[in-house]
DNA sequence: CAGGCACGCTGACATGAATCAGTGCCAGAC
DNA sequence: GTCTGGCACTGATTCATGTCAGCGTGCCTG
């Protein structure tokens, strides 16, 4: 694997023009590709949390459990994203992390990381805008679940979902492979399951988006968006924004 | 005012410890105390967006409008905070920030604190560390409202307010003056102002907490925590984390 | 191959919160 | 001194979503 392939720099190379002094720090920066087989937490609310990963396949979700049981996810992370990138920071973890396939990822160490930003400080910027995008898609979920209807919150996160995996190259315009279960839906939505499944049934049966057997299938991608009132601008970073 | 009483050298100086050279850095780095009238958006959605602020005195909201007319309250921001950090760092703003009293607020040029980053790598550190509280505060805000019923969202919310006002020395432990109207909260928490209103006669009825005229009185303030089930460990950042 | 379990799916019913349609109060404008 | 607009407050009603209880299917395991 080069230099400019490492997962570290397809992700940030996104945000900042990396040179190549730039990229040698960053190639020393993770070492280990470890796998997670799903299900088994790889992090857990209250931790001290050393290391964030870089995921490489598989899905996460990231979410808080509340006394009464229920549960809250947070986001989901698909190849690209960062794992535990504002637990490390903030030194303990304040989320759980769950695989929900089996996973490989990339370590990153939390002490190197702050220790390279003396090296490089545009690797910092770097890491400041990709953790802005990513509260960006909290802020835009909280939107969601705060002010949206059943039906166009999960029209929303299934269009969300759709555009980031387009944007990694997984996945095409019209569909992609999810293997999300209801419950996971019910989760992020902050809805109950049997209502979600209600839900999926009007949006299939209104021929906008079909959810079935591991696959989402956008049967009618521009319905669908026009449903939901859905602007990806939030989730854009189309080049290298500082040179 | 001497360098170590700045803004931003009181707000970074809770995450990370600062040399005198740091702080002649950041004193260089805001040059201008503004002032704005309640009501005047300072930030709209969509704008380019060059500078951010650290709020020097007043209260204000951020928040989304969606296509249907309601909006949604992100965040409000008390004396201390960043406003439109991520909206500089994405480099245009993705939400609204309205004053809800008269403010005054500081103004740090989103250029100039990247350039500084060169210079003083620890402060891109102690500005990663402030954006992840922020975040911190957002998820916690989300779960807040996908699974939290009216009353402990509102519990929740005003303990959370209390907690932030009384770290900056605003406030007491079971009293703190609040400018917001039943529709701030109303928007803040994904109800109808109808409901709130509801809501807060209820728990004042129930002796936990008085919201009226401007002030909040915790009549309760050890059932309210119980009743909410709060935790107030994601926003405390008590001293200097780095040293 | 029987049992158990995860997941998807559904109808009946309960309920929390929204909506609608007002009233009252107070401060500031003219 | 009256008018206006913003804010707090309320009862009646509707509606979206939750809860409960249950069925079916496919897969894994013993």
């Amino acid at each position: 694997m080069s230099i400019q392939d490492s997962p570290l720099a397809r992700k940030l190379g996104a945000f900042v023009v990396l040179s190549e002094s730039e990229l040698t720090v960053m190639s020393d920066l993770y070492r280990r590709r470890r796998s997670f087989p799903a299900g088994r937490d790889l992090m857990l609310e209250g931790q001290v949390s050393q290391s964030a990963y870089i995921l490489a396949s598989g899905w996460v979700c990231s979410y808080k459990l509340l006394a009464d049981g229920s549960r809250q996810i947070v986001d989901f992370q698909i190849p690209g994203d960062f794992l535990g990138l504002r637990s490390v920071l903030l030194r303990t973890a304040d989320h759980n992390i769950e695989p929900i396939t089996d996973i490989e990822a990339s370590e990153v160490r939390g002490a190197d990381l702050l220790d390279a930003f003396t090296q490089t400080p545009r690797l910092a910027t770097a890491v400041l805008w990709a953790a802005s995008r990513d509260e960006a898609m909290v802020v835009e979920h909280l939107v969601n679940v705060g002010r949206r209807s059943a039906s166009i919150r999960m029209a929303h996160l299934l269009l969300e979902l759709g555009t980031r995996l387009r944007l990694v190259g997984l996945g095409s315009r019209d569909n992609f492979a999810c293997p999300l279960t209801q419950y996971h839906l019910a989760d992020a939505l902050g809805l109950s399951a049997v209502h979600v499944n209600r839900t999926l049934r009007d949006l299939r049966e209104a021929g906008l988006v079909t959810f079935q057997g591991g696959h989402v299938i956008f049967d009618n991608l521009a319905g669908l968006v026009a449903h939901a009132d859905f602007d990806q601008a939030y989730l854009d970073h189309s080049g290298p924004l500082l040179r």
